[in-house]
DNA sequence: ATGGATGGTGTCCGTATGAACACCAATATA
DNA sequence: TATATTGGTGTTCATACGGACACCATCCAT
């Protein structure tokens, strides 16, 4: 049982993409029925189970609404002479673009750009220059990447413990490993990162 | 006339956003409303009309219902001069506005997202996992990070000159520097990276 | 041939939705 | 001090919305 894969089934697919580039949302049954040339809401709300089931969209949290699903942006491999040893690329012609916010940022109101200065943890793939995705008031565990406070300064490193205390470490071997005194504070949490090459 | 930018409004702003980033769309005045803490849909109503006016939402194309605009996905980039000792700045102000997208995406008709895989570059800072953001058809100079064709095969390296000839140079020791035989087919340029931390 | 899925039509119904309007209280502004 | 602006409440109303149900035609497997 092919679930819904239905040659029409993509040509309606096809159609709710089109509209969301435009909309950004999954229109009504009324909507679709007219976009599809249904005479029925019915015939709508049926196409929508048949999506939903090939995991093309889902209901919102709440359940009031549609929203597209991970499927729903998978570019269609189709159309495209795809050669040997092609890296599986997540955005290309096609399909729906992939948009970097929103793979970055959970809680937009929670989440600050912050730029990187300094090279102490160039060894963990974070150099300067690069901007890093933090998440205030979020949890901290050992191994994160943190944005700590310490003697009123902001500080990039990563979160460890030693006997029981927390400790900052750099990760790049000409600096030291940071004991706080007394409370370790803390910004935010590291939660991604973006570089951008050349001018 | 600072238009909307009032300090309660981008606390409701804030909200909306971490709603949209659920749910992927704007939700009915009705639920704005409980959102908000507002007792009447009205006081909702006249919020998206202000964060309208601001320029955060507009209507669909088919004027059904509201989408994000352009500065709904503003996140705010921490001032490079980071102030000691006053860590209460920034959350939703502060900073100034940062589009993600924008910052990365020059040229979104050539511009593809490509995992990466394998550490083959790792001493430049580029993991496995990590997704570069690849422009097509870009003139490459010696120097770029390119991703290349060699023997059918996509490559991500350095691209540099060795006695007249192209060469592609890894960023981990325990790889060998490619020499290609004939000439170099170069896929695109890397303009861009994009790091997620945990899941 | 026949019977069950399956994609689609047509209709009914309760309700959540957005628009409109009158009104109020706090805050600026003159 | 007087007054306009603004953020919010409360209510009414037409309607678009989704869910449910009965029904039909086609396709496919037995």
């Amino acid at each position: 049982m092919p679930a819904s894969d239905t040659e029409r089934d993509s040509e309606y697919l096809g159609r709710l993409r089109d509209y969301f580039a435009d909309a950004r949302r999954i229109p009504s049954l009324q909507r679709i029925a007219t976009l599809m040339g249904f005479a029925s809401k019915t015939a709508a709300r049926k196409l929508l189970g048949r999506l939903e089931q090939a995991g093309f969209i889902e209901r919102t949290p709440d359940d009031d609404a549609w929203m597209p699903a991970r499927r729903f942006f998978e570019r269609s491999l189709a159309g495209t002479a795809v050669r040997a040893g092609a890296p599986d690329m997540i955005d290309g012609a096609g399909g729906e673009p992939f948009l970097v916010d929103d793979y970055l940022v959970r809680t937009p109101s929670r989440t600050v750009m912050v730029p990187v200065k300094g090279d102490s943890m160039i060894e963990a793939g974070i150099h300067d220059g690069d901007i890093v995705v933090v998440e205030r008031s979020k949890a901290a565990r050992s191994g994160d990447i943190v944005i700590a406070i310490v003697d009123n300064e902001f500080t990039l490193k990563e979160l460890s413990m030693e006997r029981g205390r927390f400790i900052l470490k750099p990760h790049n071997k000409a600096y030291p490993v940071i004991r706080p005194k007394g409370e370790l504070e803390l910004f935010g949490v590291v939660t991604g990162l973006v570089r951008r090459y050349q001018g």
